[in-house]
DNA sequence: ATCTCCTTTGTTTAAAATTAACATTTGCAG
DNA sequence: CTGCAAATGTTAATTTTAAACAAAGGAGAT
């Protein structure tokens, strides 16, 4: 019972890298605070983990913190995204041709994902290493120049990289939506490559969360008729909700 | 003012580790807490501390707590491989287009990297990510299916994805090497991709540490006359640098 | 110099998180 | 079944943190 749930603690702490007590009390509903706060006291002692004021982090997730210059991007919004990638890890099933971007929600995606054997292709370098831990997942990485903000790569030569190349899904986000404008994002060479990959997918799953909505970035990638469903959290708009159902979208 | 005092709490933290807040007084005790709190605050943003309750610790010492449970790898002759890549970070000069391969040694090298201007292509994607934090570092990763071991990508398509690239340098490195045999290493596309990158390449540095001297791997990449220069450590064998010179190789 | 604006620092106070202490439950050997 | 010990829950006290506001510097402009 106990040593059971402190591995999980522990485990689901190396995949988020860092939690606050709030977020581990929704992850564990059916035991008290102060057992986790034990739990976590144990595991420090263990070195597993490090306490850290309203929670704890992994110490891998130290490590990037002090490697990288931390970007606060991470962190917007975070618990939505994290909803929203654990949703769509369950859509994955085994043995498909998946495509996923490179942006922070696909991070999130790529951690939650279960260890089954599929074909991953992505242009997000940190999704690649983080894909890279399990064993079953084949992953191929588009070439490109690489985008030091969002660490994905893109290329004008997307349009042959994927001539041979099918998926059953696409899995992608995007940094802004409204009805007029659809989808979009902030690099030119990105949006090409997601035409492209839409061209070549079956089945394309938009994950939005709900802080995108209304905004406008300079590069529309899609339309609502391009995709068929849309994964976001639960204070997205009814209104939009019921647009996208129009459009024949199913909104999970 | 505020920048020496932040100077001088992020280096006594790195000496002692860890330190509450109490001791930070007693260090500090012309300013207030609160101040050495805003201090600790920034230090954390800039990813040089870690805050916990009651105080900070430094990065360097969540590691070493923690280190006992995590297993190290990547520590064969590290030494030498590092002393290697700070040799080759030398050679860089701004303004140069340059290849680096995915291998361990030149992520050591992506570390040692000055941060100047240049066009940086890799197939390792942890060389980019190392990369990604170099501001003025342009940095073009090759796609291809991604081998997790060592985490760098290789694909048959390579030939057409250098038709119109051109490298002043191409810095890789081996598993292994005989003179019979040449450099080899253990994957038939890595080895088609490094040949690519041979014939477009000005100049090729090869990084060998000794270790891998006398070994095998299934697919030769490059002779003796495909390198330019080779850079080592101080226990290469004296009979292979006489080899290595006969072949117009300099060996640093 | 004097003034203004902005950054830094200090102080007080409210909020939050943590621990301690005690109560309750659970599992299990005898 | 009983009693003990480990695990968990609950509450209250303690400690730590952050927020809000006030004061003190510091740099540049006039």
């Amino acid at each position: 019972m106990k040593r059971e749930r402190l591995e999980e603690v522990a485990e689901i702490l190396d995949k988020r890298g860092k939690m606050t007590l709030e977020q581990l009390e929704e992850a564990f509903p059916d035991v008290s605070q102060m057992t986790l706060r034990r739990d976590l006291s144990q595991l420090e002692e263990d070195g597993r983990i490090i306490r850290i004021r309203g929670g704890a982090m992994s110490v891998k997730e130290v490590q990037k913190v002090s490697g990288e210059a931390y970007t606060k991007k991470t962190t917007i919004n975070m618990d939505a995204k994290i909803v929203i990638a654990q949703k769509a890890a369950t859509l994955i099933d085994e043995g498909t041709s998946i495509f996923i971007d490179g942006g922070t929600t696909a991070m999130y995606l790529s951690k939650e994902m279960p260890d089954i054997k599929c074909n991953i292709f992505t242009n997000g370098i940190a999704v690649a290493m983080e894909l890279a831990q399990k064993k079953n997942v084949e992953i191929t990485v588009v070439g490109g120049q690489l985008m030091k903000d969002n660490l994905s790569t893109s290329s004008p030569a997307a349009k042959e990289y994927f001539d041979n190349t099918n998926f059953e899904i696409a899995i992608v986000s995007a940094l802004a939506f409204t009805p007029e404008h659809g989808f979009s994002c902030n690099s030119q060479t990105e949006s090409d490559l997601l035409k492209q990959v839409f061209k070549k997918a079956r089945h394309v799953y938009m994950m939005l969360d709900s802080s995108k909505i209304g905004k406008i970035n300079p590069y529309t990638f899609a339309h609502l008729e391009d995709i068929d469903v849309l994964i976001t959290d639960d204070v997205f708009p009814r209104e939009y909700k019921a647009l996208f159902e129009q459009n024949d979208i199913v909104v999970m």
